[in-house]
Formats: structure tokens, sequence, C-alpha cells
DNA sequence: AATGCGTCCAACCGCTGCGTT
DNA sequence: GAACGCAGCGGTTGGACGCAT
């Protein structure tokens, strides 16, 4: 039976600790199993996506760059909604952020549109050629079986024109990428929650991107079982601050 | 100083795809 | 090959924040 209903709503610094600690210890695959053992009381689908677009370590903070803007435009023009394509070609960037993105600024290009002229829109400027298509074709493409329309699908790419394809791989690659290569490029973490931006830093996590050795044993269970006994919830190998959270207050 | 509005962002929901049995 | 379960993806929502009035 189901025990008690799962949480929803923002996570604590406690669930994040807890969190990031059982993907240390068990790898972010198997978000079923992290959420069970884990005692987060949420789904592993939560878990996952916490994991994902919050705290990884290899998530780049603040404002998209101009090369960003640009990159996401270009892509966007040419595949889509595919977000999560997208964001594979911007390293530390989440889809959910190029989708949050995508979506203000269309937002605010609707509106622009709404208007009789609109002279600037710096970057209507840029790709007029793919922009304009794509903001017209707004309302005319419908997304998925539920048949809704949503304003900033440009419907440029469904999961059936996926020829494109595939890079191969997959946001795990990417992550691995971003730890071993783009490091110089990133770099997350420091005294940076006094900034608009902010970043977690695990100095055990990023530097332990999951190598094959580990895997191993993450994935057998027994290992896992004895990797329990030995974490301690409150004795945690490292420790990591947030800013802006609802907890963090004070 | 108070209020309204727009923007940003975290998180949830529903659907799809894929692997396993 | 069908059924099932899980992970991933895209869409949507709601709250916090910042700026303008």
């Amino acid at each position: 039976m189901m025990q008690d209903e799962n949480r929803k709503g923002p996570w604590t610094e406690q669930e994040d600790i807890l969190l990031v600690n059982f993907v240390n210890l068990f790898g972010d695959r198997r978000w079923d199993y992290i959420a069970k053992v884990s005692g987060l009381n949420r789904t592993g689908k939560s878990c996952r996506l916490r994991w994902v677009n919050y705290l990884h370590p290899g998530l780049k903070r603040g404002k998209m760059t101009q090369q960003e803007e640009r990159l996401v435009l270009e892509l966007h023009a040419k595949w889509g909604n595919r977000w999560s394509k997208i964001a594979r070609k911007l390293p530390g960037r989440t889809d959910n952020e190029i989708k949050n993105y995508w979506r203000t600024h269309m937002r605010k290009k609707a509106q622009e549109k709404k208007r009789p002229v609109s002279p600037t829109s710096s970057f209507s400027n840029y790709s007029s050629s793919s922009m304009t298509t794509t903001t017209q074709e707004t309302s005319c493409h419908s997304r998925k079986s539920s048949g809704k329309v949503s304003f900033y699908d440009t419907g440029g790419s469904s999961r059936e024109m996926n020829q494109e394809t595939e890079d191969g791989y997959s946001m795990d690659d990417i992550w691995r990428e971003i730890d071993h290569s783009e490091v110089n490029m990133i770099k997350p973490v420091k005294d940076i929650y006094t900034e608009q931006s902010y970043c977690l830093s695990y100095p055990n996590l990023a530097s332990q991107s999951w190598d094959q050795s580990s895997l191993d044993s993450i994935w057998n269970i027994d290992a896992d079982k004895s990797k329990m006994s030995s974490f301690e919830s409150d004795q945690f190998p490292f420790c990591f601050q947030h800013s802006r959270s609802p907890w963090s207050s004070g």
C-alpha cells in the first residue's frame, strides 16, 4: 500500500543534501530506487528533475551569454522545441532553462508582434529568416495527442522528425563532457552566491564522474546495501550552499 | 510606500520511448 | 509480440522577485 503521499513542492536543503548523497552513491539512473531508499518521500521523477535541473555539479548558472542565446535561436530554428537536444549543445544548460528562456523571449516577441511595428528586438535581427517563420508558425502547429497548441510551439520538429539524429549521446555523456572538457569554461563554483547567479559545489561529486569501475559496483545491489549501511545522513561527505531558496532565508 | 505588472525559475503533469520480462 | 515499468521529454503552472508607476 502506499505509505504516505509523496512530497511535492520546493525542495528543502535537507532533501537536496540527501539526494546528492544518494546519487553519489548509486548513480543518476535509478531514480525510483533512489527515491525509495533515500526516504525522501519523493517520486523518482521528482528526484531526477531536481538533480538534472538544479543539483548537478556541471550546471552553469546565471544569464545566458550572447553566444548561447544565438545558439539557442539557431538550434531552435533548426530543431524546433527539442529542448533537450538543444540543451546538449549548450554545456551546463538544462532543457528546462532553455525552455524557460525561449518562452520568455517568445512572449516578448509575440507582444512585439502585436504592436504595429517593432523596430528593435535585438534577436529578431539575428536569424531573421528562421525566426520569422518559426514565430509565425506558432499558431498552426498542434502538439502531441492532446492537440493543444502552445503559443511558443514552433512545431519545428516533433518526435517523428528524429532523423536528424541523435548525436548518439545522452545527458549523461553531456555531463561527462562538461566535467572533463568544459571545466575551464564553466567554472561554476565559488563565491558566486553573492551574485545573481548561484551554484552548488560538490567537490567529490564533480570529480567523480561515473567511470566504469564505480558503475560496476553501483549496479550491484549488495554493494548498494553496504553503501547504505556506511552512509549516515548526518555525516555528509561534503557540503554545499543554496541561495535564493525558500529555506535559505536567514 | 504601496500597488501592479512583467520576468524568471523551479517544479509538476502527461505523454512517449525504450528496455525488460 | 504483448504487457509492464521506468526514464526522459516537452508543456504548463505558480510563486518569488524586480521594476515601473
